[in-house]
DNA sequence: AATGAATGAGTATTCATTCAT
DNA sequence: GATGAATGAATACTCATTCAT
């Protein structure tokens, strides 16, 4: 019971001002539990912001996997992939950049390092994605699955922190469109 | 004499740690001046961390533009941008970071506004090399320059991220090679 | 508990020293708590300040209208008023100077707004012992009360800094009478 | 030179800030001087606050004898007394405050000891004043002289300050009027 | 299971003062 | 006479964490 709210509350105070501005006063004050409380359900900050995180990732995976169960070309799915993505970016534009970035030095180590393999495991999940495309399809250019899943990512938020403080130059849609040309057709003209 | 130490200092402390951690107390001790020395110098740490992001940002302009200076054809140009990005990356790879990422949500709000500013004015500097390339060229597809821009930055970061801890799997040239092709001609095997 | 403890050294504290000379860590540590209990009781030094002028003025407030509870001809009420404000003058002489002078300019603005209130509001109340005593006993002069307020308490406080450091000079008793004169009588002999 | 630029220049900035609020950037920056050259002038902050306090009773005092030479009845010499020393507490309201007031506990001992000597010497110049009336015309009760001005000055001082925060409900004459009346016949009506 | 009062190390910032030039 | 860069002790305030209840 607590946990929850603790739980939703940290996502949001986590989200508006990143982990070292958000306070754990804040948190339980959100929660509407007391501070107490807080230590009674998580050890520190560190390993709630590490729930947190986890949370992040499983929800935007599991919301990813779900729209792929079905067999789908290639295409469909990266055009999947980046949409559930981009749904998490621009919605909880915060929670997005403290999942995907904010995993800074001013955290014990093996939090730090359990963040990191969060990280990795997310990475991992899409490569496979890209694997199995590549192997079944022949559509892929035989480039390092996981170094391809890393600048789908970057590329993904990079475009959206553009978007997000240029709206009214793009609609959501121009942004998908172009994120899914870039990713698929890069920059250039067919130069193959 | 003081500031050029405290300068030093400051990108080497908040590199270390990142905006929030970094403490005005380490970056005294590192430059070898008094405390005061930093407040003699810069009003507040918030100036003097953009006075970091500054100095950061215009290095990697001043290297990149130095380098463009004759006319080149549009792909040696990218690979140019390519390799000067990637060596403030993985070079001064927490610099980097920094200089990129942390424009946090704790900073006051008029050194945020400028901090916006130094990053938009980074995107336009490579959004033009973009544009002039693509008309003299007619190589480039129609995208917008600003949000190819960000996806190009986007890349670099997040691929040299993940090559940053597998450095074991990848040489440097490797890494270069994905990121100029990812960023020219995509993932897929042209789908023209 | 705390929270009187803290009341109570700060009351010395800052008597002893004036608002900007008193500082935090010596608040605490007469109160005998760490320095966080006193931002856990108090949001502020200014809000601590005020807490300790506001209980000033209503003690001196509540001690004085204890006396006037029973109808008394308006020399004697004046005289008793006279009495109890000396006695937080010289008994608590630093204390007094405080609650009645030290409203500088070194406080944030809304807690010094509520300090001049408060100011007003005891003089309200002497001026409102005045006021009845003029209309039921046609023994004062026809001037503005709150000014005749105001100048009761400034002839008490100058008076009583004078006696504090003339004390071989004056008794007490002399100091009274000599206050109450120059309050009703003035300084003049019947020139009416 | 140097040395009046400072003190006009510190005599603002006390009269604006108080002793402890004040500070010697400011103070060199407003006379236009390095800051070195506070020093140069004066051995310390106190010592040049001193020197305005004592500047500001030698004018008060000056303004004031100036007038009173040719011989008055005393009213007459109290009414200008009142009058000039009205002109200070209502024209240079701050200074006024800190030449008669803030002759706090932060400050060291030995120019403390002159403040509070400057402060004697002044209510020695009215007592006399007084005590000259009271042998000459035989209208002054048979007080003290030195709590008789004391008790002007608090009365002045406080109905001063009651005055500025009300100056939409009197003119100044009612306020010079009221004080007159106030010190010379009291508040009551003759119970003589 | 939950609380909230209390803690104290840590942080940015201020400012009178010094001193080499 | 005058400067201004440099100092460092002092200060208000924050916040993760603890613990008795």
């Amino acid at each position: 019971m607590s946990k929850e709210k603790i739980i939703h509350a940290a996502i949001e105070v986590f989200s508006e001002n990143g982990y070292h501005r958000a306070s754990m006063d804040e948190i339980a004050l959100r929660a509407q539990v007391a501070k107490g409380t807080l230590y009674y359900n998580f050890p520190s900050k560190s390993q709630l912001f590490k729930t947190v995180v986890k949370a992040g990732f499983e929800d935007i995976m599991r919301r990813t996997e779900a729209d792929l169960n079905a067999p789908l070309p290639l295409e469909e799915m990266i055009f999947r992939i980046i949409r559930h993505h981009l749904d998490l970016f621009l919605e909880s534009r915060h929670f997005a950049h403290i999942v995907f970035n904010e995993i800074s030095n001013g955290i014990e180590q093996d939090v730090l390092d359990e963040l990191k393999q969060l990280r990795r495991e997310h990475l991992n999940f899409l490569a496979k994605i890209l694997e199995e495309g590549k192997c079944e399809q022949n559509l892929l250019r035989d480039l390092d699955a996981n170094l391809a899943a890393a600048s789908i990512v970057g590329t993904m938020e990079s475009a959206c922190n553009y978007y997000l403080s240029h709206q009214d130059e793009y609609s959501r849609q121009d942004l998908e469109h172009f994120i899914f040309t870039v990713i698929t057709k890069g920059l250039f003209i067919s130069i193959d």
